[in-house]
DNA sequence: AGTGTTGCGATTGGATGCAATCGTGTCGTA
DNA sequence: TACGACACGATTGCATCCAATCGCAACACT
């Protein structure tokens, strides 16, 4: 998953997009932090391609908001402040409850068991990249029954610009609130049993809600974070 | 108000931007109708630019959603399916009260005073594009106290991909609906007036609400929409 | 007559090269 | 020693040029 060399093969057509998703799929696993600068050339070099191409990917990555771009100067990986992290979180809290009310009804038996089993993994995890893996996967596939194009595209790019400080969060949660957090994901997969989509969206806006508190408790995240693995 | 030629100038440093603005500016005003397609040279005449700014511009649009573009074939201006429109319109209307709430405690009496001269404006005005004009300045005005980066681009993205069917939908409703529109933007006032922003996000909620359902009884503005002043 | 195929024009995608701009280190001066 | 001006290297921004791909039309074949 931690985005390798992808090679040559250049032939399909489209390398600003395979440069545009193979920069972002980097950024959110932790290789750039943020605040960190992106030369041209070295992506260029990187993803064996042109920077033309790669200035593309970076033009569709700042509408990402996933870096910030200064004329005649360069690219950085955006840094949020606490205050506009707060506030992805609370876009969140109102989207994504929608999100999984759009996806609910299509989500079949074989689904919901796999939410279960997602959710049981994670509650036996201590790896942190695990951990977070296994908190994307289990988000994601809540929603997977949304046949949504844009709302999907919405809820993904809010995900993409919070992934680092959700990283450095969870290494700063104790086991009670990792509890809490299993608990809640069990209430998801209750509701959605149950066909209580009201409770199903009520549980997603707390568990927002809740991960942004304790986010904002925790003000030393925004100034120095730094991952290395 | 209508894009014309930039004409020269190129000196800043940053015309791929301006390229943007101005294409996001001509589609959103109506000079490229959803489905039209978008060639690279033409547009790159017209602003005066190469195709490479033009091609950034593109990567930038594409990712606001108002643009499609497909490998090897071309660009098109996107459009929306009824289904499509839905969802963003129920994700304004999950968004916007949100961004209402964080705008209202730093709007004075002075801005106030604004949006009741735009509403009462409004309610005297017959000509379709000064309509949605006013429309957009009465909202974006009582938006302008937040100051949002984050969920501020967000809602101004899901204006300009809706803009070309709230336009179709203009030209259909009757002075009925208008009057209901205005009611609701009085009401507005009013809460944040008092200070009622709790009311304030259940009015802007369903003035959202009410035009969804509206747009979606007229599909045939989907099928085939058309616009040449 | 209908359908698959092949060739050409038009358009997009990408690499290279050059001008403009920004950062930074050095030097000169008070 | 502290501060400002200047020049150089590094990096970005853009235009031009060439290759790759797609759309379309004419053609051949069943």
């Amino acid at each position: 998953m931690t985005a390798l060399s992808a090679s040559s093969g250049t032939r399909d057509g489209n390398a600003s997009v395979r440069v545009a998703d193979a920069l972002r799929d980097a950024i959110v696993a932790g290789d750039f932090p943020p605040g960190s600068r992106i030369r041209q050339e070295e992506i260029a070099e990187r993803f064996g391609a042109s920077r033309v191409p790669v200035r593309e990917a970076l033009k569709m990555l700042e509408a990402d908001g996933l870096v910030t771009l200064r004329a005649n100067a360069g690219a950085w990986v955006s840094r949020l402040s606490l205050d506009e992290c707060d506030e992805v979180y609370q876009t969140r809290e109102r989207v994504e409850p929608l999100l999984l009310r759009l996806s609910a009804p299509h989500l079949d038996a074989e689904a919901l068991d796999r939410l279960e089993r997602l959710a049981e993994q994670m509650a036996q995890t201590t790896e942190i990249e695990e951990f977070l893996r296994l908190d994307r996967d289990f988000h994601w596939s809540s929603y997977a029954g949304a046949d949504t194009l844009v709302l999907g595209d919405l809820v993904r790019r809010l995900w993409s610009t919070t992934q680092p400080y959700r990283r450095a969060y969870t290494r700063l949660i104790d086991a009670h609130s990792q509890r809490i957090v299993h608990d809640e994901h069990h209430m998801i997969v209750t509701a959605l049993r149950d066909g209580d989509i009201e409770a199903g969206e009520r549980v997603v806006e707390g568990h927002i809600r809740r991960t942004r508190r304790l986010l904002a408790q925790h003000p030393e995240v925004f100034t120095a974070a730094s991952t290395t693995p």
